[in-house]
RNA sequence: UCCCCAGUAGCUCAGUUGGCAGAGCAGAUGGCUGUUAACCAUCGGGUCCGCGGUUCAAGUCCGUGCUGGGGAGCCA
């Protein structure tokens, strides 16, 4: 018999005969003659109660399954006679797929974070890392849904790459060479012997890619796992995390600015409107004031103010912050959570940043001091997005990579694009998981992805 | 990579001034006529992270290693 999600016979509103669910059970509580069963199946936060009654054939067995057994259950959906729950479903067969032993590791009482880390084969079996794949799944297609109805194409940039895009981070390295033995040139590893010809990396980014496509299919973005080795031991990092790219041809700065809000916005709209129940258990749980940072964001206009501007206020703030504050140095954690969390209290955008802070695609002011770049702040979080308008003038672009010290023939392609009907653009990257960690109020990037990597952690 | 903190039962944690290893939950067994992290009773369960040291005596103090966490840097 086909099975009915949990989900939808919660939402029922008139009892139904002959319904079969399967899940896993989550508790047991037995009194004499009957049996209750909270039974999940991963569809909904919420669990539905069985009760199988002594009159079931395999009683007996029933009584000895335990949490995390794997269950069908047949039986007719009827108002729940105890408190507590509008239906439960009286089991007229029930059958055990799969017993787990008493060497189950979860437990119907909480567990910590950490330890939880440590079976992230079985914490998406909990309420609480339930709800954050849930609702990591409605945001993916969320962002989908956004680009789609402001006709935006989904570009898949590559994973493998021969350039290191500004060298946003240390790379992984990617070879079949026969690392017991590999082949030497001029007592360095011989590429020209490996898979690609030459030495091949894991991306940090998909944006120069996305810029190709930008300037042909004219707004774009990519949406696709990128990897760093840094060796960054924070809750805000990960080794392979994922990555949002919007890039947008004849669009300038304040355009990209524009974007970047309206995207937060609907983003953070679309979970509260989808994930509500879900969303309650991180209000209550994990951040009780989610709900007002929330509503923060979608209500409050993002300040926008310069890299100048921001200088001042922190220079005249009083804090007595570790690191100093000093125009061409660029903004600490604790600056940032400064403005955004303290001066404003709301989201703020800074603009127009020092150009040797900068890496050499985005776009030379006016000034010749500063870039057309912005980082979007947010509370809890800091920075969540960093975006710009990309360099679109072929001298001004091959002067700076001189001047950085970046080889023209690396990158001969994306020179290349602003030889030919190149116009302005922009566009910016927001880190998934960061945004994940702002919507539902979890302090550890490890614990909005399914099986985090970093250093020294690559088990599952 | 740097600074700080922690590691005790399957889990969450207590363990005072160095002096017999503890609780709750989970598990097993039994009880209970509708329970809500059910409840009641009984029972089992320990390399106190590893190694070394101080001491009559170390979970406790010292050194060191490992693992985890928090903060910083780097960044998203």
């Amino acid at each position: 018999m086909k099975r009915i999600r949990i989900l939808n016979l919660l939402r029922s509103d008139k009892p139904i005969d002959n319904v079969t669910i399967m899940g896993w059970i989550r508790t047991r509580r037995d009194s004499k003659g009957f049996s209750f069963l909270e039974i999940n199946d991963g569809s909904c936060l919420k669990n539905l109660q069985v009760v199988a009654d002594s009159s079931l054939a395999n009683y007996e067995e029933i009584t000895k399954s335990s949490t995390g057994s794997a269950v069908s259950v047949t039986g007719s959906l009827i108002e729940s006679q105890g408190k507590g729950q509008t239906w439960e479903l009286k089991a007229e067969g029930m059958e055990i797929l799969g017993l787990a032993p008493d060497t189950f590791p979860l437990q119907k009482k909480r567990h910590g974070d950490e330890f939880l880390r440590t079976i992230a084969h079985l914490r998406p079996r909990t309420n609480k890392y339930g709800a954050v794949f849930r609702i990591r799944s409605e945001l993916s297609f969320a962002i989908h849904k956004f680009f789609k109805d402001r006709g935006f194409q989904y570009i898949h940039t590559p994973v493998l790459t021969a350039s290191d895009c500004e060298g946003a981070g240390e790379l992984f390295k990617v070879t079949t060479l026969d690392l017991d033995n590999v082949p030497k040139k001029d007592r360095k590893t011989d590429f020209s012997l490996d898979f690609f010809g030459a030495a091949t990396n894991l991306t940090v980014s998909g944006q120069l890619s996305a810029e190709m496509f930008a300037l042909s299919l004219g707004d774009v973005y990519t949406f696709g796992p990128t990897f760093r080795a840094e060796n960054s031991n924070t809750s805000r990092h990960v080794a392979e995390f994922w990555m949002v790219e919007p890039e947008m041809a004849f669009s300038d700065l304040n355009d990209a600015m524009d974007l970047s809000e309206e995207f937060l916005k609907y983003l953070t709209g679309h979970v509260m409107d989808e994930c509500g129940a879900d969303l309650e258990l991180f209000a209550k749980h994990v951040d009780k004031n989610l709900m007002a940072t929330l509503n923060g964001l979608i209500s409050s206009g993002f300040t926008r103010l310069s890299y100048k501007e921001a200088v001042e206020i922190l220079s005249k703030s009083g804090q007595n912050f570790e690191f100093e504050v000093a125009f061409g140095k660029d903004l600490q954690s604790e600056h940032e959570r400064y403005l955004t969390e303290r001066y404003f209290q709301h989201p703020v955008i800074i603009y127009n940043y020092p150009k040797n802070i900068k890496p050499f695609y985005m776009r030379i002011n006016d000034d010749n001091k500063t870039v057309a770049a912005m980082d979007v702040l947010v509370p809890n979080i800091g920075e969540i997005i960093g975006g710009s308008q990309r360099e679109e003038r072929l001298n001004i672009l091959e002067a700076r990579m001189n001047e950085m010290g970046l080889s023209k023939k690396d990158y001969w392609w994306y020179v290349e694009s602003r030889e030919y009907g190149s116009v302005y653009h922009s566009g910016f990257g927001l880190g998934f998981e960061r945004l994940l960690m702002f919507l539902t109020g979890i302090t550890n990037i490890r614990d909005v992805i399914p099986f985090p990597r970093t250093p020294n952690s690559i088990s599952f």
